[in-house]
RNA sequence: GCUGGGGUGGCGAAAUUGGUAGACGCACCAGCCUUAGGAGCUGGCCCCGCAAGGGAUGGAGGUUCAAGUCCUCUCCCCAGCACCA
């Protein structure tokens, strides 16, 4: 027989705390130390998963834990409204996507309210609002005005399924992020914010960040730093060229950038991507100019993927023409092939085939000199190392790293660095995101949408299916309302905004969720900024987190937030698998439905079970287990069957001392988002407390303040039923003389060269003669010496003593 | 390939950062109790051994009175990046 019907008393706690009101925060609180807790915000796919679970319930465990500490916790939630599932609702079944997404997300409040979640519904946001996202809108504007946005032609990942264009970091390993469809190339002019302007900072500015070192690690990655320089190779017509064509041959040079400007020496061929500008030029001129155009229009059908994992290394050389090493004066031959990236550094590299492995394979292939210009044991080989530079002119015989800066100067070039990230791409041809607030004049010039007309609405009377072309252009409405705001011959911006610029700034619109006069309140954001905690999933380090932190340091240059960093400390969260080891998912059949779960074992079982599976601030993966649930099920059931034993008694210095470490190691733990530990301290506890033949109410009560931001509902419950006042999530935290963790007597082990032969009980103070004097009694340890005199005796107090002999 | 994080029982995991390895929980085993349950209680549960004892933290060395923890080499797993010059 269950000891308490946990639907019950979810009901009851429930109610009470909305009756008391008890989280709603007040942001203007000056008495409590704030503390602005978050979450990243779900996108309303539908029903709850336990995904959502993991994320909300455990992160609540740590907002009610804080509460009881005294801070005045910020937990808000909101919805990432706008995207393309509600699109594809759309395209499937008919559905309105609008009411698709708003029907989702009364589902989901519904239930996220069944987890006793301590959240503020309050301040609430949802980015598909146009409450919300006309600040979105007036955010971009602020953007464009300060040139961080901007409309220019690129090559840009194209998704065939999704029918959009992507951001860079929306490709995974050449997939589209969200469908996995194989993703194309092409040259389109589309929106995009510039992220590089910031790259630097985003990289130094990590290091100061109180981040594991793994999720900063990713975004330096993604970020790429690689300094070099940039040198330049004059074109010159090659010896067999006729007079004519040499005449006709343009004065250019191609610039390349290399990290190892030490190697100059050793170059032997230059190469150009085949998307380089030059090539344009100089095709012409060239007496293989259909070989290479041909080379030229294979590599356009290709797909980035394609061409890094063909490891041939094709090319054509361009016959015809030389390039010129600027400080050897040698001419070299030049060569266009795919394995360089027209979208890093210059789209043109100088090939050195002795120290750099894919010039080494392409030479080989080609049959190019290859020079060594660094000394290394085995000349034919490839050495990418340092060392002395030889056959390098003047430079010859000094260190490679230290001529570096010399052979640059010598050479004309300039040092440079260049960073692996690209651009933000913004804009998507798809219709349920925040309209791009620009209209085009009659020359085609984007303005800006005056701010008297946001938000710039995203229309209703539009044609969901997908052609290519954004489907806001179907709309009637929307051509209408630009030529009755700006004039004949203008016309709307098509494409709306990549959800992860809703995404980017939503932790401020909660500081003033209802604000019509600005996007959030500065006095809040001074208050409130950064966010000290922020737990998310690890899939976000280079998407969501890399955007956010940009996004922010742009509204920082623009005074518009007062810190250049908006998250503290950052946790990627771990996933939850099925209970056969393998990710959720319906293929499997594997999927774990928490409504089920939860009607069986009540939601702090559940909680409880999450909080316990592993630690938190890892982003492990665990396996659900039921049998774990229903563990922590029995566990509850102990502690309400510990009330019987609860009396009004003195609370003596054991039970007390048990409470202060139980205490000490759940708070410590919990801070460190170590649930599976603090949990376990409680476990102790208890079963410490049910030795005893009765339990002191307070102490009992202690052990429910404890136990509160885990089982919030039994917990409450208890409280009642004890006698407690209010409610025991208003109330704080016991507090222990820290002097109690000191015990008066102490268990050191013996160890015999290391080994345990036994312990003693001593005090603490104890002086070392006493203490080692007490280990040679022991008969184990007697034995162990075997008569022989201790060469050494290591004693550390209160903690081993170690006896050696020979 | 590069960078980062890991490798501890049948399983999820602990280990106060150099000081009793395996806390807590699951599963399993034995016993008790019983208005026989997916219930409760008690005990056991790394390996070998009746025991005394010995061996164990992917593997091999090393430093140290003492190593899961530090160093060297090596093998695996996970994540990020990857023809980025």
């Amino acid at each position: 027989m269950p000891r308490y019907d946990h639907q019950e008393i979810e009901k009851r706690a429930q109610e009470k705390w909305a009756a008391l009101d008890l989280y709603t925060t007040d942001l203007t609180n000056t008495e409590k130390e704030p503390y602005y807790l978050l979450f990243e915000f779900p996108y309303p796919s539908g029903d709850l998963h336990i995904g959502h679970w993991y994320a909300f319930a455990v992160t609540d465990i740590y907002a009610r834990y804080l509460r009881m500490k005294g801070k005045n916790v910020l937990f808000p939630i909101g919805f990432d409204s706008f995207g393309l599932p509600a699109e594809n609702a759309a395209m499937k079944n008919g559905a309105d996507p609008k009411e698709w997404t708003y029907q989702n997300m009364d589902r989901m409040r519904a239930q996220i309210r069944t987890m006793g979640t301590s959240l503020d519904w309050s301040k609430e946001v949802v980015t598909s609002d146009p409450e919300y996202y006309k600040w979105t809108q007036w955010l971009f504007a602020k953007l464009f005005e300060h040139k961080l946005v901007e409309r220019r032609e690129a090559p840009v990942k194209w998704c065939p399924k999704d029918q959009t264009v992507l951001a860079n970091e929306q490709v995974v390993d050449g997939k589209c992020e969200r469908c996995g469809t194989e993703v194309v190339e092409k040259r389109l002019t589309q929106w995009f914010m510039k992220i590089t302007d910031y790259a630097e900072r985003l990289l130094t500015d990590l290091d100061a960040l109180p981040w594991r070192e793994d999720i900063k690690d990713a975004q330096r990655a993604w970020i790429g730093k690689s300094e070099g320089a940039k040198l330049s190779f004059k074109v010159v017509p090659s010896a067999e060229a006729s007079s004519e064509d040499v005449a006709a041959i343009p004065d250019v040079s191609i610039e390349v950038f290399t990290t190892r400007p030490d190697t100059l020496y050793g170059v032997t061929y230059v190469v150009l991507a085949p998307e380089h500008k030059l090539l344009n030029e100089l095709l012409e001129v060239l007496e293989n100019e259909p070989d290479v155009a041909a080379y030229i229009e294979m590599t356009k059908r290709k797909t980035e993927r394609e061409r890094s994992e063909n490891k041939e290394k094709t090319g054509v050389r361009l016959e015809g023409v030389m390039a010129v090493n600027p400080v050897s004066g040698e001419k070299i031959p030049l060569y266009v092939a795919d394995y360089v990236l027209g979208s890093y550094g210059t789209g043109a590299v100088m090939a050195v085939p002795a120290h750099d492995e894919r010039d080494f394979v392409f030479a080989k292939k080609h049959a190019l000199p290859h020079l060594q210009v660094v000394a290394s044991k085995n000349e034919e080989e490839c050495f990418t190392g340092d060392g002395t530079l030889v056959a390098s002119g003047e430079f010859s015989g000094r260190n490679n790293r230290e001529a570096m800066a010399d052979i640059v100067a010598k050479a004309g070039g300039v040092a440079v660095t260049n960073y692996r990230i690209r651009d933000w791409l913004v804009s998507r041809q798809r219709y349920w995101g925040c309209p791009i607030p620009v209209v085009y004049d009659p020359e085609g010039m984007p303005h800006l949408v005056p701010p008297e007309h946001l938000p710039w609405t995203l229309p209703t009377d539009v044609d969901f299916t997908p052609t290519g072309k954004a489907p806001l252009a179907s709309s009637k409405e929307l051509h209408e309302r630009v030529i009755r705001i700006f004039g004949e011959g203008w016309t709307p911006e098509y494409d709306t905004l990549d959800t992860f610029v809703d995404s980017s700034w939503y932790f401020l619109r909660y500081l003033d969720p209802k604000d019509n006069h600005d996007f959030s309140d500065q006095a809040m954001l001074k208050k409130w900024l950064p966010v000290n905690r922020y737990s998310g999933g690890s899939e976000h380090t280079t998407m969501h987190l890399l955007y956010a932190r940009f996004f922010h340091k742009a509204l920082y240059d623009m005074a518009l937030v007062p810190t250049s960093e908006p998250f503290n400390e950052r946790f990627n969260r771990g996933i939850i698998l099925g209970t056969d080891g393998q990710k959720m998912s319906k293929r499997w059949g594997n999927v774990v439905n928490p409504d089920d779960v939860v009607k069986e074992f009540g939601t702090d079982a559940v909680r409880m079970y999450l909080a316990f599976i592993g630690p938190y601030n890892e982003a492990g993966h665990y396996p659900w287990n039921l049998d774990g649930v229903s563990a922590m099920r029995r566990f509850l059931e102990r502690v309400v069957a510990l009330m019987e034993k609860s009396a009004d008694t003195e609370v003596s210095q054991e039970v007390l001392r048990m409470l202060a470490k139980a205490e000490a190691k759940s708070a410590g733990d919990s801070e460190r988002f170590k649930f599976n530990t603090a949990l376990s301290a409680l476990m102790v506890l208890v079963r410490d407390m049910e030795g005893l033949t009765s339990v002191p109410n307070t102490a009992y009560q202690d052990v429910l303040k404890m136990l509160a931001p885990f089982a919030p509902h039994l917990a409450e419950e208890l409280w009642d039923k004890t006698g407690g006042e209010g409610s025991i999530h208003s109330s704080t935290r016991p507090v222990y003389d820290p002097r109690l963790l000191e015990t008066d007597t102490v268990t050191v082990p013996v160890q015999v060269n290391g080994k345990r032969r036994g312990d003693i009980s001593i005090a603490p103070d104890m002086e070392e003669v006493n203490v080692v004097a007490m280990a040679l009694q022991l008969p184990t340890v007697l034995t162990a010496i075997a008569g022989k005199t201790p060469k050494r005796v290591v004693y550390v107090r209160s903690k081993i003593i170690n006896i050696v002999v020979d």
